[in-house]
DNA sequence: ATGAAAGCGCTAACAG
DNA sequence: CTGTTAGCGCTTTCAT
C-alpha cells in the first residue's frame, strides 16, 4: 500500500497525491477524490520514505537517567508537551538501568539517534566522561544538540547549566552556619553526583572537620523510584554501625525520602536530632515536607526548548549557553544545632 | 555521507559495505579496510533507508497517560529496559497533557506511529471510546498491538487486562463491611476512571446509600504529579462546603496523597475520623503509608512484553488475552467506623 | 567473496 | 493545476 496505489485508485499521479498530503496546490475536486481514496484504502503515508528525501524526520532523541525519577520526568514532560504540539515525536531513553553502565549506554543511544537521523538531541544530565572524550562534540557537529548539566567547562555545545556546586555550597553554608560538623552525604552511583561530593568534602575540610569514609553513603539504585527502599536500608545500616551525624544531605529527593524514613524508624526527630536537606525539589520533597535544593526545572525546560528549536531552525551560529542558579527551599526539616547561638 | 562514499574510500562496492554493516560474509582483510573507512569518515548508516528496504524499524510506540505518574512510568521503565536490550527504541507519548483531549491525542499518536512504520505499539490504559469506534482494531490489523487496560469486552486485540472493577468492589466491601456509608470518590477527568465510579455508585446504592453529587470530586490534573496540589485544593474546598464523609477512595496515589494532605490540614485523623483508600500502590502510597489497590505492575509488564514480542515475531495467530486480578494492600489508613462491631 | 542493479515509498524539480 | 522523473541511502537477488 503506497502512494502509487492511491494515485491509481484516484486516477491521478503520485505527485498529486503527495501534494494532497502536504497541503500543496490541488484543485478541490481532485483533492476530494484523493482523500476519498486514502480513506477508503486506509492508507498511512510512509514517513520514513518522506524523511529520506526531505531530510526532516520530526523526531527528537532524549537521553535521561531514569524514567521514574521525578526530576528527570518533570523535565521531559515539560518539553515533550511543547514538542509534541509542534509535531515532533520523542525517542526517550534512560541510561540508569541500562546494562554496561551509563556512559556506554549514553554513547549507544546517541549513535542510534544519529542513525535514525533525528532532528535534534537533548542530553539531560549527561556524563562528564563522554563530554571530555569529545564524543558529544562530535555528535553536536552532526545534529542540533542541547545539554542540560552541571559541570562548568562546556562552551562548544549548546547547554543549559544549573550550578549544582553552588547549590551544594549554599547547603553547606546553611549546615555549617548552624553549627553542624558531622554531616553525612547520601548519593547514588553516578558521575554527576561527584560534583556535590567534592563541594561537601571541601567545605567540611575548610571548616576543620574533613569527612571520614563512614560519612558517605552510596546507594546503588538511588536514581530510580525503588531507590527509596534502597536508601532506607543503607542509611539504617549506617546508623546502626556508626556514631550518628547531626545533619544529612541527600543528593536527590528519592534518597531524601529514604533517609527520612530511616531516621524516623530509628526514632530520631527531624530536625531536632538530625537535620535533613534534600536535592531537586520535586513533588516528593513537597509531599513529605523536606527542605530541598530547587533546580529551576521550569526555567531549564524553557531554555532547553529555546536552544533546541533555534538550533534546529538554523537560527544559531555558535553554541549558546544559559546559566541558572539553584535556590534553597526550606521546609523545616533542617535547622541549627539545638542551642546553637543564632547570629 | 553515505554507503557509497564509504565504498569508494575503501575501494569496494556498496554491497560489500552493507555486508560489513550487517555481519555478512566478507573476507577479514576487506572487512578491516571497510571498518577503517567507516571510522575515519565518522559514518553512521542511515537507518531510515535500511528500514525502507527491510521493513523492520526496530522502533516501538508507547502511548501512556502521563510521564510523571508513577503508575505509568514504572510500567514503561520495566518494558523499556528489556526492549532496549533487544535493540528497540521507544517513542513514548503522553496523552493526558495533549491539547484536544486524550482520545484525540491517542488517535493522533497511533496514526503517527503507523506512518513511522513502528514494529509494535503498546497502549497503556487506553480510551474505551477509541476501542469502541474500532480504531484500535484497525491499527492492530496493520501492526502488532498490545493493550493494557481495564475494560472487559476486548477479544480481538492482544490485551493484558487488570480487573479494575474487581479492585473497586473489594475496596467497597472493605468500606461497607466496616460500617461506612458516606464514602467520597476522588478521581481525575478521564475515561478509565468511570469504571471505578460505576462500581462505587452501584455498591453504595446496593447498600441503601446511593451517593449524591457532592460525594464525587473531579480533579482536573489528577493524573500528573502536579495533581497532588490540585487534589488537596479540591478536597479542602469540598470539606469546607459539605458534611464530611467517613471514608474516601482516591482513584490513584497522586490523588490519594493530595486527599491525605487535605484531611490532615483540616485536622482530621486518618483513619479515626476518615478512612482513606488509594489506588495503584505505587511508591507514593508506600512513602506516605496509604492503603492502596495493587495493580500487579510487574506481572503486567512481563505479560505485555511477552505478547508484544510474540506478536512481532509472528508466533501468534489470534489475539491473546492475559487476565490479572488486583489486590488490596492495607497500610492502616483505612478501617471500620469507630465502635463498629467487628464480625 | 564481491559487484551490478533493481527496488523500498516518497518528494521536488521541471515540463506541460 | 497536474504529470514525469530523478533521486534519497540502503538491502538484496543474481551474476561473476
Amino acid at each position: 500500500m503506497n502512494i502509487l496505489d492511491i494515485a491509481a485508485a484516484a486516477g491521478v499521479s503520485s505527485a498529486t497525491v503527495s501534494r494532497v498530503l502536504n497541503d500543496g496546490k490541488v484543485r478541490p475536486e481532485t483533492r476530494a477524490k484523493v482523500e476519498a481514496a486514502i480513506r477508503k484504502m486506509n492508507y498511512f503515508p510512509n514517513h520514513l520514505a518522506r524523511t529520506l528525501t526531505t531530510g526532516k524526520s520530526m523526531n527528537i532523541g532524549v537521553v535521561t537517567h531514569s524514567l521514574t525519577n521525578s526530576y528527570s520526568m518533570e523535565f521531559v514532560e515539560a518539553i515533550s508537551q511543547r514538542l509534541s504540539e509542534l509535531g515532533y515525536r520523542l525517542f526517550i531513553t534512560s541510561s540508569e538501568t541500562a546494562r554496561g553502565g551509563q556512559e556506554e549506554a549514553e554513547a549507544r543511544y546517541l549513535s542510534s539517534f544519529l542513525s535514525q537521523r533525528v532532528d535534534g538531541i537533548i542530553l539531560h544530565d549527561p556524563s562528564l566522561v563522554n563530554y571530555e572524550s569529545g564524543f558529544y562534540a562530535e555528535v553536536a557537529r552532526q545534529v542540533p544538540l542541547v545539554m542540560v548539566h552541571s559541570f562548568d567547562q562546556v562552551t562548544d555545545i549548546n547547554s543549559v547549566v544549573v550550578d549544582q556546586s553552588l547549590g551544594m555550597r549554599l547547603v553547606m553554608q546553611h549546615f555549617l552556619g548552624g553549627g553542624h560538623r558531622r554531616i553525612w552525604h547520601v548519593h547514588n552511583e553516578g558521575y554527576t553526583q561527584t560534583l556535590k561530593e567534592e563541594v561537601w568534602a571541601a567545605e567540611l575540610a575548610k571548616a576543620g572537620a574533613p569527612p571520614g569514609p563512614d560519612d558517605l553513603i552510596v546507594v546503588p539504585q538511588g536514581d530510580r523510584e525503588i531507590g527509596v527502599m534502597d536508601t532506607e536500608a543503607a542509611v539504617t545500616e549506617r546508623l546502626n554501625r556508626c556514631p550518628r551525624p547531626t545533619a544529612i544531605f541527600a543528593a536527590n529527593d528519592i534518597m531524601g525520602v529514604g533517609t527520612q524514613r530511616a531516621l524516623r524508624k530509628a526514632g530520631l526527630r527531624i530536625p531536632e536530632d538530625v537535620s535533613l536537606f534534600s536535592h531537586d525539589n520535586t513533588i516528593l520533597s513537597h509531599i513529605v515536607g523536606l527542605s530541598s535544593v530547587d533546580m529551576k526545572r521550569a526555567a531549564v525546560g524553557l531554555a532547553t526548548l529555546d536552544l533546541l528549536l533555534s538550533s534546529i531552525e538554523g537560527r544559531v551560529e555558535a553554541a549558546r549557553r544559559v546559566y541558572l542558579t539553584p535556590e534553597l527551599v526550606h521546609r523545616g526539616s533542617s535547622g541549627p544545632l539545638p542551642g546553637f547561638p543564632v547570629l
